[in-house]
DNA sequence: CATCTATGTTGACATACGTCGAACCAGTGG
DNA sequence: CCACTGGTTCGACGTATGTCAACATAGATG
């Protein structure tokens, strides 16, 4: 594979704590507050053109792509740009500026996190 | 803990095919059906009410639980049974019942395809 | 059969969401 | 300074969604 970069697997550095969100769904029902954590991702993901857009990002070698590297997805461009901002919002992705075009990359802390929550209690 | 069952890590048996949707988020970039695939179940977990359902469902002793169980959650009945029709046509939940009671019990090959969707690259 | 409890279904309603075109901002290069 | 290209923001529009009250259905029980 091409992905001679090693993901970190710490929490966010700069951006607000977004990991430390709940704990597995199997392992007690979730409270309001978790549920409404948790929902927040999982809706942002719930889109097909969001989903496709996170994982050109996410499947992009060295974990950042640029907007027009993952615009075609069968969607205006304000509509890419309207999705990428939902992304962003529900702190899944964040976004650079550098010169001309706008880099997209995943954080990859919450793709952890939501793993996590989707474990299966240990088979035994 | 006092799940003595063994959890299936198989496919679904009767219901339609649901769990070998898709590929790791950050292998390649998803096409449009798997985009679409995976959507639906991202988005039926994208609603507090249904996540918090789902969580009391998959977190219950023997992995079942009938409504009376898990109805508790500040919206009113006719929406809780609006939510577990949701989650049960994205096939994340199946229903039985028995007498007078219905019970709910989750599908594991799900939650475990929806883990693997999410899982990082390896670190190395 | 009458009735009671546990769920599901229907219809209505307000809000949220996805989408687009048009206008707008940020750098680049003449 | 002006055009051009890449992206975002705005305003509008149709559809989907979450919610509830009212009604309907399924078993249990008298």
């Amino acid at each position: 594979m091409s992905n001679t970069k090693v993901l970190p697997l710490i929490e966010a550095e700069g951006s607000e704590a977004v990991a430390p969100c709940c704990p597995p769904l199997t392992e007690r029902p979730f409270t309001a507050e978790e549920a409404e954590a948790a929902a927040r991702m999982f809706k942002a993901l719930g889109d097909p053109v969001r989903l496709r857009l996170f994982s050109a990002v996410a499947s992009h070698e060295s974990g950042e792509a640029c907007v027009c590297d993952i615009s075609d997805v069968g969607v205006s461009q304000p509509t890419v740009s309207h999705h990428l901002k939902k992304l962003k919002e529900a702190g899944l992705l964040t976004s650079q500026r550098r010169g001309t075009w706008v880099y997209y990359r995943v954080e990859p802390s919450v793709l952890a996190a939501m793993g996590k929550l989707l474990t299966l209690p240990a088979v035994a």
